[in-house]
DNA sequence: CGAACGACCTGTTCGC
DNA sequence: TGCGAACAGGTCGTTC
């Protein structure tokens, strides 16, 4: 489930590890990874998060580009320990190993030449100008749940958080993005961005296999207000919570006050 | 062009 | 208990 809270809580646990540190070991175990050749002997010399992906620059102007996607894990092992299961690779540095566990073998590992410039993709956990977010909406009628999990326009957003942001913005998920005042964007920028750092600092949502680099769980999941509470009732409203489907994706919101 | 849906994989949970 | 169906954090390609 690494969402932008995730991968940030990973990336920062990774940097005191591994950030200057040569790799002096690197083993793919899962062929589905493909091949990205030799990396022993390269230096780590940034580590970062860009939407959901982790981000390891090396000293060879090349960067590791991690993306977990659904169920794809990190674990630190700083002494020598058997390998746990659905182990997908080894990176091994001088303080300790790096694993990547991935039991529905979705993430992907590759090798990214030179420093790519990226567009104007929104990172919503930092402040923009909400007119970059309405102005591209004002124009688009897909509701506005998807709008803000379309990792293009803004990066890092998946299902949990999208259901938890809209309830937080008292928005139904289905409204059409053009159908938004911009008092109703300025409240989606600013609940955005406050649940994504409240959720970093809880280091992520356990609500299912999540765990953080030293496998620990993450906190948030005890301050879900919709996720996953179908039939309970709201928090705020006390209107009953209903799952539904948008676009193919478990869509929980209250339709007493989400309107 | 945009929206919907299947595919990619495996594991867990739910209903009968 | 056993078994099949539904479902799961994400993205990509195809089709309509």
């Amino acid at each position: 489930m690494p969402e932008l809270p995730e991968i940030e809580t990973l990336s920062r646990q990774l940097r005191p590890m591994i950030l200057d540190e040569q790799i002096c070991g690197f083993e793919i175990l899962d062929s589905l990874l493909g091949n990205i050749g030799r990396l022993e002997g390269k230096k780590i010399t940034s580590v970062m998060r860009q939407g959901k992906s982790l981000v390891m620059e090396l000293d060879t102007s090349a960067a590791l580009v991690l993306h977990l996607r659904m169920t794809g894990r990190l674990q630190w092992h700083a002494s020598h320990q058997a390998l746990p299961p659905h182990t997908r690779f080894i990176m091994a540095f001088p303080r300790g190993r790096l694993l990547c566990l991935d039991p529905r073998r979705f993430a992907t590992l590759i090798l990214r030449d030179a420093v790519r410039c990226s567009k104007a993709v929104i990172d919503p956990s930092r402040n923009y100008p909400v007119s970059a977010l309405w102005e591209i909406a004002g124009v688009k009628k897909l509701p506005v749940k998807s709008f803000l999990m379309d990792q293009r326009i803004i990066a890092g957003v998946g299902n949990i958080y999208a259901c938890e942001i809209l309830h937080d913005a008292l928005i139904n998920p289905w409204r059409q993005t053009c159908s938004l005042s911009k008092q109703e964007w300025r409240r989606i920028a600013t609940v955005m961005r406050d649940v994504l750092n409240r959720a970093i600092a809880c280091r992520g949502t356990s609500v299912s296999d999540w765990r953080d680099l030293f496998g620990n769980k993450g906190e948030y999941q005890h301050a879900l207000k919709v996720y996953r509470r179908e039939g309970s009732p709201c928090p705020r409203c006390c209107g009953r919570i209903q799952r539904l489907r948008l676009s193919g994706r478990g869509t929980y919101f209250c339709p007493a006050c989400q309107v």
